[in-house]
DNA sequence: CGATTCTTGAGGTGCGCACCTCAAAATTTG
DNA sequence: CAAATTTTGAGGTGCGCACCTCAAGAATCG
C-alpha cells in the first residue's frame, strides 16, 4: 500500500515537521510553537520535541521557512563618506554580494556619512527602524556616541557587526576584520627578516593616529620589533594627512638626518602617498611594507615599488558581514571558521 | 480597494513570476516555460519574457524554487584512502560543511578509494547514478582512466570539480585549489628574501615527484630562484617516501658533503619527517619553509622550528567545491571572486 | 481550404513551513 | 468539586514556484 505520503521509499527524504510530531507523539501546532519560540507549552512536551528532533535528526527546511516567512533581510553598510582606494574597493565588493545574495533575499545597501561626526552617525543610528532595517554593518571610528546608539539599535531588535573597524567598549556584537595588532606583528616580523640582520632604523607612517587601527598596528609592530629584532629601530609615527608638501618634507628630513633607513611601513590603508613620496627622495633599496590590496599595492608589487602588502580580503569582509549578520536575524549562530578573516601577506608571486 | 495580492504597498516585495508575466503580456504557464527552458515557445517570446525579466529586475525566489523542485544535492568527496595530516584537516572541514550546509539541502559524503590505482577510481566514477549523486569533487593523481571517467560523469549530467590536484587534460571542469606554480615562486620569494644575500644551497624535498603538485611547485621554485636568486643553489628533489631512515641517510649525505646548506622548502604536504629529521642532524639555523597549515606545522610555526608555511585555507577548498558543485547543478555561475583560493603565506605572527 | 502542427493560456496540485482560529482536553485553583 | 486557566489538537490559508493536463488559438502545410 503506497501512499502520497508514504516518503520513506525514497532515499534522501529528510523528516518533516509532520514525521517530527509523529515521532514526538504531539500534534503539528505543538511542533510549531516549540520550533518558533511560541508561548504555552509545557517544560515537559518541549523536552518531547527537543528529544525527537535528535532522535530524527531534524532539521528545518530553510527554504519552506523562508517562503513562509515572506522574509527579506535589509542590511545596511555604513560607511565612511571619504576615503581612500580601499574604501573603493570595499563598496565595489558591497555591490557584487548585493547581486550574489539577491537570490537569498537580502539586500545590502551602503550609507555613506562623515566618519568624523559621530553625532551626525549617531542620529542616523537611531533613526533606523527596525521593521525596514534588520541588520547593519558600521565602520566608524570608535566615539561614545557611535557605542551608546549600537547599544540601542540591538535594543531595538537590530543586529550591528563592527565592520574593520571596532568600538572596543561597545556591547558584545560581532566583529568583522583583522586583529590589528597581529597584522603589525605580522609586518614587523616581515621587515625584520627582510633586512636580515642589518642594522638601520625604520620609518612608520600613517595617514593619522587618531585610528584604533595605526594604534593597534603600531604596537603590534613595535613588539615585535623590540623582540626579536633590536638592531632595527622604528622611528615616531609620521602622520601625512593627505598632505603631499608637508609629508615630502619631514621625510627629507629624516632621509637626510638619517643616513640609515632601512625600511618603512605604511600603517594606514592609503600607501600611495608615503610610498611616492618616498621614492621620489631617495634610491636606496628600502624595504616596504604597507595594507591593503588596491590597485596602487596591486600595481607597486608588481613593479617593485613595494616589497609586500599585509591584506584583508575586501569580498570576504563583506560576504562575513552578510552572512553574520544573516545568522544572527535567524537566531542561527555564524560559522567561525568561515568568518575569520585572514591576515594576508601578499608578494608580487602570490596576487 | 486592497486585495491581499495589491503587495506594491509594501516594500521590499520582489516581482513574482505573476508580475513578470503581467510585464511581459504572456501567461504564467509560459513565464514557467521560457525560466525552465521547456520546448514549445516563439523565439520572440522567449525575447519579449527576457526583455520584460530585465525591466521590471526579476529574480527567481530561490527557496521557493528548491521548495517547488524537492531538490536535494548529494554531492560526494573523491580523497584517497591514506595521506598526511592534510587529509585529515580536509575530512574534519567536509565533515563540518555537511552540517553547516544541511539547511541548503546539501549532502556531502566523502569517499576514500586508493588513490594509486586510477582503474578503481574509474570503476567508482562509473558506478555514479545521476539520479542519486548530482556532483563529485575529486582528488586524485592524474591518469587517462580518471580523465576518461571525469568525461562521462559530464555525460551524464554529473557535475565535476577537480579538488586542490587537477586533471589538466581534463574536460572544462572546474578547479579548486591554488596555482601550485606560484606557490613554489611564493616559497621562493620567501626563501631568497629571508637569506638576505648570502650564498649557499637550499634543499628540496618531496614525500614524492610524481605528483604534478610537487613538479609545478619545483617548476615555480626553480623559476623565481634562479632569475632573482642567483647567489641561492637549490640542489635537485629528494623524495622521502615516508621512508625514515633513508630520509635521514640523504640528508646526513647532504650535510656533510656540502657546508653551506641555508635553506630547506618541502614541497609535499608531508612536512613533518624532513623538518624533523633535518633537525636531529643538523643544528645549523636554515630557512624552514612547508606547505598546508596542519597541528604539526602550526606547532612548529610557533615554536620557530619552521619559518614559514605556504598554505590554502582547507574549510575554504571544501566550501568552494560545495558552492561550485550548487551553482553548476543550478545552471547558475560562480562568484568568481569568492572561489578563488588564495596562497596563503603563513608566519607565526598571523596564524 | 481544411487538416496538421506549433504555440499559448487557464487552471490545478503540492513542496514544507508559518501563522491563525477555534474548540477540546488536561491541569490548576478556590 | 466546579470553575477558571493552561495546554494541546485539528484544520485552514498562503508564501512563490515547478510541473502537469487539457483545451483553445495561431501559424503552417499540402
Amino acid at each position: 500500500m503506497r501512499t502520497p505520503n508514504d516518503a520513506e521509499h525514497f532515499r534522501q527524504m529528510r523528516p518533516t515537521a509532520k514525521d517530527l510530531a509523529a515521532e514526538a507523539g504531539v500534534s503539528l501546532a505543538t511542533i510549531d510553537r516549540v520550533l518558533n519560540g511560541r508561548p504555552g507549552v509545557k517544560p515537559r512536551t518541549i523536552t518531547k520535541v527537543n528529544e525527537a528532533i535528535d532522535r530524527i535528526g531534524f532539521v528545518r527546511n530553510l527554504s519552506a521557512v523562508n517562503l513562509a516567512r515572506k522574509k527579506s533581510y535589509q542590511f545596511r553598510f555604513l560607511l565612511p563618506e571619504h576615503g581612500d582606494q580601499f574604501l573603493d574597493v570595499l563598496v565595489s565588493h558591497i555591490d557584487e554580494a548585493k547581486t550574489a545574495f539577491s537570490a537569498e533575499m537580502v539586500d545590502a545597501t551602503t550609507v555613506r556619512l562623515p566618519a568624523e561626526d559621530p553625532y551626525r552617525l549617531a542620529a542616523y543610528l537611531g533613526s533606523l527602524d527596525a521593521s525596514l532595517v534588520h541588520g547593519i554593518a558600521i565602520m566608524a571610528p570608535e566615539s561614545p556616541q557611535v557605542r551608546d546608539a549600537i547599544n540601542r539599535l540591538l535594543e531595538r531588535g537590530i543586529e550591528v557587526v563592527q565592520f574593520i573597524a571596532g568600538q572596543p567598549k561597545a556591547a558584545s556584537t560581532d566583529f568583522v576584520g583583522i586583529n590589528n595588532y597581529a597584522a603589525g606583528a605580522t609586518a614587523a616580523q616581515l621587515m625584520g627578516r627582510f633586512l636580515g640582520g642589518q642594522k638601520g632604523k625604520i620609518i612608520v607612517t600613517s595617514e593619522t593616529m587618531q585610528s584604533r587601527d595605526s594604534i593597534d598596528r603600531r604596537l603590534g609592530f613595535d613588539e615585535v620589533m623590540n623582540r626579536e629584532y633590536q638592531d632595527l629601530q622604528t622611528l615616531p609615527s609620521i602622520e601625512t594627512h593627505s598632505d603631499l608638501a608637508r609629508t615630502r618634507k619631514i621625510f627629507n628630513n629624516i632621509v637626510t638626518n638619517y643616513p640609515d633607513i632601512l625600511g618603512i611601513y605604511v600603517l594606514s590603508s592609503e600607501a600611495r602617498i608615503p610610498i611616492e613620496e618616498m621614492s621620489k627622495i631617495t634610491t636606496q633599496p628600502l624595504v616596504k611594507i604597507v595594507h591593503e590590496r588596491t590597485p596602487f599595492t596591486e600595481a607597486a608589487l608588481k613593479n617593485g615599488q613595494i616589497d609586500a602588502v599585509i591584506a584583508q580580503n575586501p569580498g570576504h569582509l563583506v560576504r562575513s558581514a552578510i552572512r553574520i549578520l544573516k545568522a544572527r536575524n535567524d537566531q542561527r549562530e555564524p560559522l567561525a571558521s568561515q568568518e575569520k578573516i585572514r591576515i594576508e601577506i601578499l608578494l608580487k608571486e602570490n596576487l
